[in-house]
RNA sequence: GUCCCCAUCGUCUAGUCCGGUCCAGGACACCGGCCUUUCACGCCGGCGACGCCGGUUCAAAUCCGGCUGGGGACGCCA
């Protein structure tokens, strides 16, 4: 059997998006659960729009997904003699002509024809006649004007086309550039690419591509358009919709498990199944259970599944990618192990890093900074003797893990005659400046002693 | 406008190909409860959908047709 070979071809003319990242995992995991190739290739034919930093943003994107390429990437752009043969193939053999139609005589006849109510296709003016190569003028390919074309689609199952809604698309534009529809036929003709998943919005060009790889004589590749992702409202997911830019994700504290679980799942399913490590993705993912209609975007599912893999992660994992939002926030340098330490207690509280990284704070600066209100309600006249007692508890006690902690406070409380509830908060506020924090003992636990009894010292002067 | 695609809970979806096991299952969200030192986590329970009309059939979420709704494409963008 052929080996297998898929491709993601992004345009650099922005950041990767939601939409791509996902056709781009979807390519990458039919790729890996067949043992195939994956290639990455920089579709630049736009120059106007190309950018440098847009080709470094996606292949950030790509590494951070973990999505990674076996050949690539190709730039198009430097392929451009590779075009240009086989523009002269299908010029020698008649499937192209040159046409001088100007842009802006195109485009005063497409209005017309909308507006009375034709399909805005070019007519052929220069179809037959005869013209070379010149300045201004386009290559056109010259499709079948009759027959029709079936894409057998993997997804879609069968569409069907009349060739004769197909019109004479631009192979290479005046400056001598190859368009979009001619170089990615070249391409993957010549990258022996043998599936291309891509999205929706391809469907009506590939009857187009189709009747390039026929006049070539060349073989067909298998085609599958995966459906749009939109937004809460039904329309394809833009800005307003929210982030759309896979990097703004990481900067949002998402974990690139979460983005990839989250984007697998949306179009494409394994029965119940929710939640999919690396390995089972790709033992498990292939085009059948990929669904046909668009999905919606949903920010709380994948804030869920955020949480899971921030929940499921051993603290020392979380380190690395939680320290630029540390030092963003212009945290005290601590060390790892202290770090991992308050990273356990928060990662059954926190859905994203930056969540995390805020409740983190009375960990990592010196002198908490006291909600007033909290202040008000918990470190009261009547605490202070609570505080007494307890200070030298923890004073004398030397380990401060969770048991021995718990012992000390039920010793106390019981002297007191007082329920837990009733002075946890107070001590609560007193160490974290707020009410809201992980589990008290945990806590202090973290903290350590020397900062847990300067602390409490500190929220006595406070009390009334 | 023309062509193409799509249609199960608010959202992601299972089930649809091979009609009965589905008075439709799971997950997110939401609501209630339990746990509890706060907030979470976790656990238990609840709410909630086959777009509409017709046909085929003993039987339709599943097959067929129409309608409606949504989306995509119509570039010397990709």
């Amino acid at each position: 059997m052929e080996p297998v070979i898929t491709r993601f071809p992004p345009s650099p003319t922005g950041f990767l998006h939601i939409g791509g990242a996902r056709t781009a995992l979807f390519n990458w995991l039919f790729a890996r659960h067949l043992g195939g190739k994956f290639i990455l290739r920089i579709e630049d034919t736009d120059i106007e729009r190309s950018t440098e930093a847009s080709v470094k943003a996606i292949l950030d994107a790509m590494e951070w997904l973990g999505l990674t390429w076996d050949e690539g990437p190709y730039y198009q752009t430097k392929r451009l003699d590779i075009y240009a043969e086989y523009a002269k193939k299908l010029t020698d053999t008649g499937h192209a002509y040159w046409c001088e139609c100007t842009p802006e005589e195109l485009e005063t006849r497409r209005k017309a024809a909308m507006a009375q109510g034709r399909k805005p296709k070019y007519e052929g003016t220069c179809r037959n006649l005869g013209l070379g190569p010149g300045t201004n003028r386009v290559l056109r390919f010259r499709t079948p004007e009759s027959g029709e074309t079936i894409l057998r689609d993997l997804i879609k199952g069968p569409i069907f086309f009349d060739n004769s809604e197909l019109d004479d698309l631009v192979l290479v534009r005046s400056d001598g550039i190859p368009t979009y529809n001619f170089a990615v036929v070249i391409d993957d003709l010549t990258m022996d690419v043998t599936h291309i998943i891509r999205g929706d919005d391809h469907v009506n060009n590939t009857p187009r591509q189709m009747q390039i790889y026929l006049a070539l004589g060349a073989k067909m590749p298998e085609f599958g358009h995966v459906p749009m992702i939109h937004g809460e409202d039904r329309s394809p997911l833009s800005k307003r919709h929210g982030a759309t830019s896979v990097m703004e994700y990481k900067e949002l504290g998402f974990l690139p498990e979460a983005l990839v679980n989250y984007l697998v799942r949306l179009g494409w399913s394994h029965g119940d199944q929710e939640i999919f490590s690396r390995a089972e993705l790709i033992e498990e993912f292939t085009l059948e259970h990929v669904g046909k209609s668009p999905s919606v975007f949903n920010m709380e599912k994948l804030l869920w599944l955020n949480a899971h893999y921030i929940k499921e992660k051993q603290p020392e994992e979380l380190i690395a990618p939680l320290k630029p939002f540390l030092t963003a926030r212009g945290y005290l340098e601590k060390d790892d192990s202290y770090i991992a330490g308050a990273i356990r207690t928060l990662q059954p509280r926190s859905r994203t890093l930056v969540e995390m990284a805020d409740a983190m704070r009375f960990y990592m600066i010196d002198e908490v900074d006291y909600d007033e209100a909290a202040v008000q309600k918990f470190l009261t006249h009547e605490m202070r003797d609570v505080f007494e007692r307890v200070l030298p508890e923890l004073q004398n006690l030397d380990d401060f893990n969770e048991a021995n902690l718990e012992a000390v406070f039920k010793k106390v409380t019981g002297e007191l005659n007082m329920k837990l509830g009733k002075i946890a908060q107070p001590i609560r506020v007193a160490l974290t400046g707020v009410t809201v924090s992980p589990g008290l003992f945990e806590i202090i636990d973290v903290l350590g002693k020397e900062t847990v009894l300067k602390r409490m010292r500190r929220a006595m002067g406070r009390m009334g």
